[in-house]
DNA sequence: GTCTATACGAGGATAGAC
DNA sequence: GTCTATCCTCGTATAGAC
């Protein structure tokens, strides 16, 4: 029906034939069904339906599947990355410098709570096959060096930096991946909101600088 | 168990019309299966490859990929179903009992890597249907139990406890998760050797009880 | 650049012999 | 109970019109 096809149209307020503007919801909509899914799990046919667009589209932009998959992982991770390479933590104490390293990490992935499940579906399909010749490890490598300078400077407990590295990504992450496992809670508050995700910080922030602290 | 010992025997000398035998193997190796792809990245083909049975042995016993999927979940939870209810904390300071809970928890999941990948795909892909009105999520119910009482006798500092309690959880279960990024480190010792295993588990008790008493 | 239609292979599930 | 062979849906990827 013609008002039919009008109402449509209006609906669709994205401009045609915008290449730029495709890959961009396309990108945007392939995070979300790669994070919940991972790369062979996810359909493209699911990704196409979310943006509107035509499900060939993808194969024009990003050639195949896996083309898209690493689109969307480099662009996930590239908060992450400048953020972490523009911290300067060197000439802070180590309780300083990890309380910074935690809230800066905690503050990327408040706004993007993608990433979490996108970086832990590569680690088990993939075993990290992403990650191993990338800087992204180099994460973990500023939370171990943080640990090593505070157990030396005798300012943090007697710990293991690799373990206790994991184990604080766990306590930081964890709240993004658990979620659809927790999310069944009484709970006032969705588990994404605003507030939620302030207190999330502040609670693991709390618990992981009260963990590492020498008494 | 004797049930997983008849199982790996049948892998390397397979007996011929052995139902009960057969049905532990694969859900043995669908266990691991759906450890790594979760329900719908699974591959039945890839499940009847490890155990040396023929495919349709999987409908036959378990109807279709649905049914041995439930069967696995169930399976892969009775162990630490049965070992949270076993545990009498009603009579302990909260920090025991709390030191008891996690070794408990991090016994279970240490003998079997498995199962904290299977709950993170079950949380994500299904939202975690499975637990929904399921006994398990009264393993966290414990956990936050334990948390309140700590923090209402002032054994604890002021924490919110669901946080916590989700936060705890990720400390102790992250490093299963987490493996395939972080095995890529120089590491002397295998992330799943006994001995990492252990220290993983001191490591995390260690950061939690830290992390949680009052000062 | 974008769409529709379709080829083709992968994978879930079944039939039927033994 | 177990196997082999087969069916058929679903999903990736391509072809070709506009």
């Amino acid at each position: 029906m013609a008002r039919q096809a009008k109402a449509k149209k209006l609906l669709n307020t994205r401009q045609i034939r915008d290449a730029e503007a495709t890959q961009a919801v396309i990108l945007a909509a392939a995070q979300e069904e790669f994070a919940k899914h991972g790369l062979i799990a996810a359909r493209t046919q699911a990704i196409a339906a979310k943006t509107g667009v035509a499900k060939s589209m993808i194969y024009y932009y990003f050639h195949d599947k896996q083309g898209l998959y690493e689109a969307v992982l480099e662009r996930s991770h590239s908060d992450l990355l400048q953020t972490s390479h523009q911290l300067d933590l060197n000439n802070l104490s180590p309780e300083a410098a990890l309380e910074i390293f935690l809230a800066a990490l905690l503050d990327c992935v408040s706004q993007n709570p993608n990433l979490p499940l996108i970086m832990f579906h590569e680690a088990v399909q993939n075993q990290g096959q992403h990650y191993k010749h990338s800087t992204s490890v180099s994460i973990d490598k500023v939370l171990v060096k943080i640990l090593e300078k505070g157990v030396a400077t005798g300012a943090f407990r007697q710990l293991d930096p690799l373990q206790s590295a994991i184990n604080i990504m766990g306590t930081c992450l964890f709240y993004f991946i658990g979620m659809g496992n927790t999310q069944h809670y009484p709970q006032d508050k969705p588990f994404l909101s605003p507030a939620m995700l302030e207190q999330h910080s502040q609670e693991a922030i709390a618990l992981i600088l009260a963990g590492v602290k020498n008494t």
